[in-house]
RNA sequence: GGGCUCGUAGCUCAGCUGGUUAGAGCACCGAGCUGAUAACUCGGGGGGCGUUGGUUCGAAUCCAACCGAGCCCA
């Protein structure tokens, strides 16, 4: 006996109970165990931060991360899963800063970095206990136990390792980016606080400069006067740190003078600068100014402020001092011919673009600003704001005629979002990783990983790949793993150190302290003698970009090499299979396959499916500001994982973006869940009846058609699932599932339900049991990697409750094979045909007004030769189905013609359907003791009867129901299980009523025996 | 501003190696069936396949530009 199965359930609630079973019987842990011997399968667990709630697309991801390896291990793979958590970086510092309500860098060091790392160690896991609750819930199996954690000191102590490996390649060095900085908070802000920062209408100095022109002047002009480039900028502070002037190769440009001066500037920009009163002398491209030398505003040597130059990459060299210098003109493809003169003032050291003109240019860098904003140097306005330097260089400027114009403008610019304070853009010290000299290798081992969707690879990938900028992986900040890099105070030298071991051998090492923390300011305490000179070592005061941290789980996580020294060898990296959303191409799945490659020369992983966003239900994007965000959880209480789980691997492919609305989710449990239920439930209630008991293997049953149908669908069924998600495609291989339960339900148990009702205990019965009971317990083993849960429940009820010594969870079967010779591909044509031309039949008697239970004489069906065949095969089905006695064939254009002779034809190409109006007496008879059998049916539930409850039948009529009665007394016995058919009235108390049926008034009654 | 993706019925999605009249599910309307099923069956309304060009005998499908959305980067 299995135990009995409600229509209806409640699915949350038996997750929860599932849920208790698999702790108990300790599940998770003997899957993975079980198959200790098979091949290796590694997934990698992209670490989350856990102070933050998780959200509806967190749930996506690792519903993602549990299929793949949940199908592998049911295929024989030995799957370990690590669970890990991120715990380092800025997201984690504003969180505690706001908590304690510090503003600064300097709030910070105030308040004691001791406590404020303190502070941050407690935050990231202040909702650790929701993200396993949760993790558990929708059965993402992950050992929780386990978890790698960023900010331990084994993890940190790999990192440091992989950064000293790079370090004695020379791959790590010092050189500058240019962020947007807050020069009272005097912190670089990320993009996105910028965001929060906008004001529109602020006012801004807009002036035009002239630069004169040393060499390189158009011919044919009077050597008597001079010539300038006319230049615009709002930023008269940088204008000091002027190395270069930038044209666009490709426009005009002209030289104007009047009586005094020649000016040099784009054609386009004329009418808007006004030089209508200058005359155009010539004419000439962007191309021909290129090389130009002009002289600077302010020599960077009068001034002592030091010159360096781009070497090719983000490295400077110091240049000698030199009187006599010039700086000359570039082209770039970014200058702007809607404002300004068409001539760009180029600023290295205060702007993205400069920058990088000044790396592909190898130009002059200068900082004449310090990091709180006050110009350096000896110039006239040294000490000064750079906003209130601006008037003085702007006066300084017209004093030696070099200004042409100065204006006030209203424009949009960035703020502090905290202090209000203009942010500077500033060229800032930062360490690099030279990922540039592995390029062709990031290139080439990206061509080894599977991208799923594909368009990644060569697309947002690849592209990020061949457009690589060495990476600026330093944080002036105090949460993060320490650089684990030295200084010497006096020499200057560097050290890298690479491990603990290593540093407690340093000479003259103080400030070692027992239990060991590898954070600040505890690191910084650290001090060391210099191997070069009498002076003392001193950590550099940054720590690292915790992109690098996760980056470097695949090792940090097994705190390699000083643990798993094998890890290399054994399968472990590359991992098989990652997956999160496309917002990572840039962030985990580059800095994965980053260190990788500079460590190992190697993939970091072979297959990654690059999920898609989770939108709200309009398309837009879900924040807390909008307050269209999902909570994960009122989703999953209400409707349950699996339901969830379906949704997100079946609703659209993987890649795409989801729309999410609960009504989907909603949709998917009626549709898919509750119809597979429905079968099972259906299943179990009967086989209960007849006391079936699966015969398990070797016990041969004679199939029927239908069954071998079936049989054939669900092998077929098998490969296709297993192609599907061995090809990392859960999407097609769900709906695939979705397809066949719809058969299963709507035409093999419905074409079934006699086989199941009749009361003789024959093969053909046993057959049925059989074969439904193998789509069961198969759909269950190929439903455990999509929705574990349900799949846990048929498993324990059709297999466990019967065979105790199959595996005791669902989990822990192999997955299914298929038998290929019993797929008949004709069979599936064919019975897809029956379908076709009963749907056809069907809507011919709903034209008609003649119910299905109404038998017919013939049903004409116009089809081609091919087709006939076909029908002929499966006739008997389309027969009961249509409820006829004979099926008859002839071309469409006949059946079509049909129509005059008064029959009621349906088409659908390329077959159409006739049926006859006409009645004979036997077939309307056998259509009224159908109806009684219906109306008997339905009032033994209306009564309360169980299915399986024997009745004696009560009934009174006229004399053609006594007849019909009497004629089909054994079949209307059998349907209603009725021992008896009494004719009279019923004793009392017996469940009676009283119909009219085909124009016939009918008394029925039904007694419980 | 650049890159990548997406745009097909009211909604969610198929179709897109070019080839009859563009499909499914849900929702809606009408009818039917009902002792497995909040299921099912039949019918109906609802689509200028984002827009505009181009290639072709033929374009939802290939190409280009544009528009809109999402993401990433400026």
């Amino acid at each position: 006996m299995f135990h009995p199965v409600n229509s209806r359930t409640n699915f949350p609630q038996l997750e929860e109970k599932i849920s208790v079973l698999w702790k108990n019987k300790n599940v998770f842990a003997r899957s993975v165990e079980a198959r200790r011997d098979g091949r290796r399968f590694v997934l990698y667990e992209g670490p989350p931060t856990a102070n933050g709630s998780p959200g509806i697309h967190h749930v996506l991801a690792r519903v993602f991360k549990d299929i793949i390896p949940r199908y592998k291990t049911m295929k024989g793979y030995y799957a370990p899963r690590i669970a890990g958590w991120d715990t380092h970086g800025l997201p984690v510092e504003l969180e505690v800063e706001k908590a304690l309500g510090l503003t600064s860098k300097k709030d910070i060091e105030d308040f004691g970095i001791d406590k404020f790392n303190a502070r941050c160690r407690e935050s990231v896991f202040s909702y650790l206990k929701e993200w396993e609750a949760i993790t558990e819930r929708i059965a993402f199996w992950v050992d929780l136990d386990s978890a790698y954690v960023t900010m331990n000191n084994d993890y940190i102590e790999t990192v440091w390792w992989a950064i000293k490996q790079m370090w004695d390649k020379e791959l790590v060095y010092q050189g500058y980016k240019v962020t947007p900085h807050c020069p009272r908070c005097g912190t670089s802000l990320s993009s996105h606080e910028v965001a929060l920062g906008y004001r529109d209408d602020t006012e801004d100095p807009s002036v035009y400069i002239k630069f004169k022109i040393i060499k390189g002047l158009p011919e044919g002009l009077s050597k008597n006067k001079p010539t300038y480039f006319l230049a615009w900028t709002t930023t008269p502070w940088t204008l000091p740190g002027n190395t270069a002037l930038a044209v666009a190769s490709d426009a005009e440009y002209v030289v104007v003078g009047n009586d005094k001066e020649y000016l040099i500037m784009a054609s386009a920009r004329l009418d808007a600068v006004g030089l209508d009163d200058y005359k155009v002398k010539e004419k000439l491209k962007g191309r021909q100014l290129v090389g130009a030398e002009y002289e600077p505003l302010f020599n960077p040597h009068e001034f002592g402020v030091e010159r360096r130059r781009f070497q090719g990459s983000s490295e400077l060299q110091l240049q000698k001092a030199d009187k006599k210098l010039t700086y000359r003109v570039i082209a770039t493809d970014f200058v702007s011919m809607d404002e300004g003169t068409g001539i760009v003032h180029m600023a290295p050291a205060y702007g993205e673009v400069d920058y990088e003109a000044g790396i592909e240019n190898n130009l002059d860098f200068i900082h004449t600003v310090d990091l709180q904003g006050i110009v350096t140097g000896s110039y006239p306005f040294s000490g000064k704001f750079v906003k209130d330097a601006d008037k003085d260089i702007i006066a300084d400027l017209e004093s030696r005629n070099l200004l042409f114009r100065s204006e006030k403008i209203r424009h949009t610019y960035p703020f502090c979002w905290r202090c209000e304070a203009p942010l500077l853009y500033y060229a800032k010290q930062t360490w690099y990783i030279r990922t540039t000299a592995v390029k062709n290798e990031l290139i080439a081992h990206n061509d080894e990983i599977n991208w799923y969707p594909e368009h990644i690879k060569h697309g947002r990938f690849g592209d990020w790949l061949q457009n690589n900028v060495d990476w600026a992986f330093s944080r002036e900040r105090y949460w993060g793993t320490p650089l684990p890099v030295w200084r010497c105070e006096s020499c200057g030298s560097y050290e890298c150190v690479g491990g603990i071991k290593e540093l407690e051998k340093k000479p003259g090492l103080s400030g070692f302290k027992e239990p060991l923390d590898l954070h600040r300011p505890f690191v910084d305490e650290l001090t060391f003698d210099c191997q070069k000179c009498e002076g003392k070592m001193r950590r550099v005061t940054e720590v690292i970009d915790c992109w690098f941290d996760s980056g470097a789980m695949p090792i940090a996580q097994h705190h390699y090499p000083y643990e798993n020294e094998n890890l290399l060898e054994d399968g472990r990296l590359p991992a098989d299979y990652i997956s999160e959303a496309v917002d990572q191409t840039r962030g985990w799945f580059y800095s994965l396959h980053a260190i990788a490659t500079l460590l190992f020369n190697r993939r970091c992983f072979s297959n990654v499916i690059c999920l898609g966003h989770v939108l709200d239900a309009k398309g837009e994007k879900m924040s807390k500001a909008k307050g269209n965000v999902v909570e994960p959880w009122a989703v999953i209480n209400k409707y349950g994982a699996d339901a969830l789980r379906w949704y997100f691997f079946t609703s659209t492919a993987a890649g795409n973006v989801y729309r999410f609305d609960e009504s989907m989710v909603a949709e998917v449990s009626r549709r898919f869940l509750s119809t597979l239920w429905n079968v099972y439930s259906f299943f179990v209630t009967y086989a209960n009846i007849d006391r079936f008991t699966p015969g398990g293997e070797g016990v041969s049953v004679e199939l029927s058609e239908l069954d071998r149908w079936i049989i054939s669908e669900l092998n077929q069924l098998i490969v296709d699932v297993d192609s599907g998600l061995d090809g990392y495609n859960p999407t097609e291989a769900g709906r695939r599932i979705e397809g066949f339960v719809a058969d299963l339900s709507n035409w093999y148990v419905r074409r079934s339900r006699r086989r199941f009702w009749k009361s003789e205990s024959d093969a053909d019965k046993l057959a049925a049991y059989s074969t439904l009971y193998e789509c069961l317990v198969t759909l269950a083993k190929l439903l455990a990697p999509f929705i574990p849960f349900l799949a846990e429940e048929m498993y324990q009820n059709l297999v466990c409750s019967v065979f105790t010594e199959a595996p005791d969870s669902v989990h822990l079967a192999d997955f299914p094979v298929a038998d290929e010779s019993k797929i008949d591909k004709q069979l599936g044509e064919d019975i897809r045909l029956a379908m076709k031309v009963s749907s056809l039949g069907r809507a011919a008697r709903s034209q008609a007004g003649i119910k299905v239970r109404q038998p017919l004489a013939v049903n004409y069906v116009g089809i081609d030769l091919k087709g006939r065949e076909s029908l002929e095969r499966v006739k008997p089905q389309i027969l009961e189905e249509m409820n006829v006695k004979e099926l008859k064939y002839d071309t469409v254009e006949n059946v079509a013609a049909l129509t005059k002779d008064g029959y009621v034809v349906v088409g659908e190409s390329p077959c159409n359907s006739a049926i006859s109006l006409e009645i004979s007496p036997e077939l309307r008879a056998e259509g009224v003791a159908r109806e009684i059998v219906r109306r008997l049916q339905t009032m033994r539930r209306s009564a309360g009867f169980d299915i399986a409850d024997h009745i004696t039948t009560y009934y009174q009529g006229e004399a053609y129901i006594r007849q019909v009665m009497a004629d089909f007394a054994d079949y209307i016995k059998q349907e209603t299980l009725s021992r008896e058919l009494v004719e009279g009235v019923p004793e009392e108390g017996v469940f009676a009523e009283s119909h009219k049926l085909s124009g016939y008034d009918i008394a029925l009654g039904v007694k419980r025996l």
